[in-house]
DNA sequence: CGATGCGTTGATAACTTTCAAATTTAGTGG
DNA sequence: CCACTAAATTTGAAAGTTATCAACGCATCG
């Protein structure tokens, strides 16, 4: 069952003190990208590159650092004890990661495509927050929103297959649209991970949709969304 | 699909500065039960009564006030647009509820049988956090646990009924448990909607342990494990 | 005692996974 | 740039798991 090809290190320093311009591939505005904290983070960060596939940090580590994608895009997973992977969610560019309440990483956090990330020490983060009130209230608001939305993912997978993928595209649809075509930087498996289904239910299930003009697929990697008040009902 | 019974109000005040010394009907050491949280919702909590399956409160309404079980349980939950009921947490004597990051309630809760809990204004604890810094790290500590417990949600339903059911046994284990023997709260109805299965499906399961001699069902709400080794193989 | 709620058990259907193979896509060396 | 190999995705058939529908047993309560 396993289905990974961890890289692991393979990462080093680009540059510090990163231009403000985004060379961000996605067009969406992220949380984060036009705020106190978005700013900080691109004035404090140290852009880091890390090839597709490589290890940003381990479960267990200490969670030291505050990430932001810049271009590319990140996922977190954890492997389950039986070999499966549950992946934790996906982080697009604008996106912070790494933010964790506990003192070590729940997830480990890997570069889906070669990835360019800011780097800012939490310590810096939370004593800036504390001189700075709106910078401690993004950094709540982020932390609550990462909450709902783990929340969220409990409803979800409590739902059926077809339900789950819906959401899914909706998910990203919201984060990596462009006039209803949504770009996919994340395998079939990783999708599998995320939703707790095999890869083989997701691609059926998108296969199905497709066939009900719900979506369209013209590149795996690629999925159009021709009618989202059904995907919406499917999402409920 | 839905099963509930709803019982809207019905809860008074019963008392205010409750007696230092707990008539909770469990024996573990909870969360919170001896530590300055703790005590001070003890010395500031109103102690509120709540007949079995009445509102604490519902899902949406501000989340004002922050609740320690005193005696009772407490179940919270979502109900999903399809009519199905997804439970988000079981709370025993001892454990603090309501403590959300956000302003409003996530999920609205209720008393799974007749119930005596303490309420704190939010607000009071937080101020009380600014001057008190052991308050504030406990409030973060509930609040991270608490997010762990998400985690660990979501890595369990993705995993099989037999699976899910072993785990739950195992938290229950953990909290409600004198000498292996675990005593439910809740119904069957409750355990499968938390964990995300039907109640044919959990009364199969344990039906199925109990035929390997994994536990025994003395009665429904009573459950005692005779061998955890292979409960903690299935937990994974 | 009959009604009611809760839990268990059985039979069947629906859904998802598993195993296998075909097909498409991407990457690499010539 | 093309051919070739490896990887990713899709598709098919069968098996396994869980849900659904239905019935039964067992308490509690009026």
């Amino acid at each position: 069952m396993l289905t990974q090809t961890a890289n692991r290190g393979g990462a080093g320093v680009i540059g510090r003190f990163a231009p403000a311009k985004q060379s961000g591939s996605g067009a969406a505005t992220r949380v984060g990208e036009q705020n106190a904290l978005g700013q900080t983070m691109q004035l404090m960060g140290a852009l880091m590159s890390y090839p597709r596939n490589s290890e940003i940090f381990g479960e267990h580590e200490p969670a030291d650092y505050v990430y932001k994608v810049v271009s590319g895009a990140v996922r977190t997973y954890k492997i389950l004890n039986d070999g499966r992977r549950q992946i934790g969610g996906f982080y697009l560019p604008g996106d912070i990661f790494g933010l964790q309440l506990a003192e070590e990483h729940l997830f480990s956090a890997e570069a889906i495509s070669d990835t360019k990330v800011l780097v800012v020490k939490r310590s810096a983060l939370t004593s800036l927050a504390g001189r700075d009130a709106t910078i401690g209230r993004e950094l709540f608001s982020l932390t609550s929103r990462e909450l709902r939305r783990m929340q969220d993912r409990i409803l979800l997978l409590v739902k059926s297959a077809q339900e789950r993928v819906a959401s899914f595209l909706l998910e990203m649809a919201e984060r990596a649209c462009a006039n209803n075509a949504v770009e996919l930087p994340m395998s079939r498996q990783d999708i599998a991970d995320y939703l707790g289904l095999t890869i083989e239910t997701v691609s059926r299930t998108l296969t199905g949709l497709e066939a009900t003009a719900t979506i369209e697929v013209p590149s795996s990697r690629r999925i159009v969304l021709r009618n989202r008040s059904a995907l919406n009902r499917l999402n409920g």
